[in-house]
DNA sequence: AGGATGAATATTGTATACAATTAAGTTCAG
DNA sequence: CTGAACTTAATTGTATACAATATTCATCCT
């Protein structure tokens, strides 16, 4: 288990909410449960800490990032700010692989909703944004809209409004189809209009979740 | 010294050029010189490559980011896309005290260039345009911009067409203007050019400069 | 000479020991 | 009983030792 393969499969349980915002991450307890040394386990934290999935305090240790309403804001403003026009300009560049791709995935996260994979389905519903951004063939805010958007799984873990109904695809249909006709300016309304409604179904005002034991939530 | 100010103060040798891009970074050399541990000249080593100012090859240790010319593209491709936007908003929102502090940053850019401090001027040009984002309160697309100018500044040192030309500041002076008239659309247009203008005066066929000594280039 | 082979060296990767700091628990005055 | 002061335990921070890998350089064969 090298330093990478374990921040993912953390970034993985924390996108798959195994493990809530604000769990502690004891350094020696991550290397029991993966017998690694500290020295991974450490290197791994700042990696995670770099994405803003972790928040690591000196001499405090690490927690999973628990993100403040006015994180959720700023990332939700910023997305707003970002993938409208990213979606236009894929939807002026888009190839027919690109939209196979995204009606696959569109696919995917309807089973993953039937199969009651709540956390792929989210995973599917996000990795639709940051295909988008890569139609756009800009590879660096590709990353940026990916890191965007991981930050927002964590957000939803935290804030979102009824936790039974899941991202609706209608909106992401609705973006594929208005991709595949090129027609840019209804794609960047869509967009814009996507994201809002899912900034404005958040509810800020919620309490945090209780905080489960390691061991369980992770692997062996 | 901290793993943090270590980053810092390679950062800062980096943008002011004194380590070229493609310089070795070695660990026990810089421990020496620094007076640190390897652990902590690892840490910054990491967090600087995050940050894509250093790249680091698994058992091959690190070295000064030297993007290649696509790398330029890309970055420059981003801030096209993003930049104006964020002046707009800028424009929209800019504050007497807003204006002043771009007004100062202008002076100050100047007086680099007539000191003759070359490292001092593209650091306070870069500074420009980060402010920009930050008037137009997207705290996360601020640091987004930061990031890219921080990376401009390498590619600025490796493929700057004319390196006795210092980075006009006519069209600083200009996107001042606009801001100051909340000229939304104008400042939008004059980022764009200004960019395109940064972007084409780029030759991406320049061959790399040498490489020279580290303790040389870094303090004692 | 030129290139392959294989030690010797240099450099990075990982684990662990120890130091510094924080958190938890205990005692005791009020 | 409460809480301040102190002691002990838990946890993170740093340095170093050792392991794994890459690089260099000499040697040998064709």
């Amino acid at each position: 288990m090298t330093a990478a393969s374990l921040a993912q499969d953390l970034s993985a349980a924390i996108h798959a909410h195994r493990i809530a915002p604000g769990t502690k991450l004891r350094e020696d307890e991550l290397s029991d449960i993966y017998s690694v040394s500290r020295t991974i386990v450490r290197s791994a934290l700042q990696a995670l800490a770099h994405q803003k999935l972790v928040d690591i305090k000196r001499n405090r240790g690490a927690s999973v990032a628990s993100p403040t309403p006015r994180d959720a804001h700023d990332v939700f403003e910023a997305r707003i700010m970002i993938e409208p026009q990213m979606a236009q300009a894929a939807a002026q560049k888009a190839m027919p692989d690109d939209i196979a791709i995204l009606r696959q995935h569109i696919a995917d996260e309807h089973a993953a909703v039937l199969a009651g994979d709540r956390g792929q389905a989210l995973a599917l519903s996000g990795q639709f944004h940051v295909e988008i951004a890569r139609m756009a063939d800009q590879s660096i805010i590709a990353e940026f809209v990916r890191s965007l958007v991981e930050r927002s799984s964590l957000i939803i873990a935290l804030y979102w409004r009824k936790p039974s109904t899941l991202c609706e695809s209608d909106a992401h249909h609705a973006l594929l189809a208005a991709l595949a006709s090129h027609d840019g300016p209804a794609t960047h309304k869509l967009m814009t209009q996507h994201l809002t409604d899912l900034h404005s179904s958040l509810d800020l005002h919620m309490q945090e979740s209780e905080i489960v034991n390691l061991k369980d939530a992770l692997r062996r």
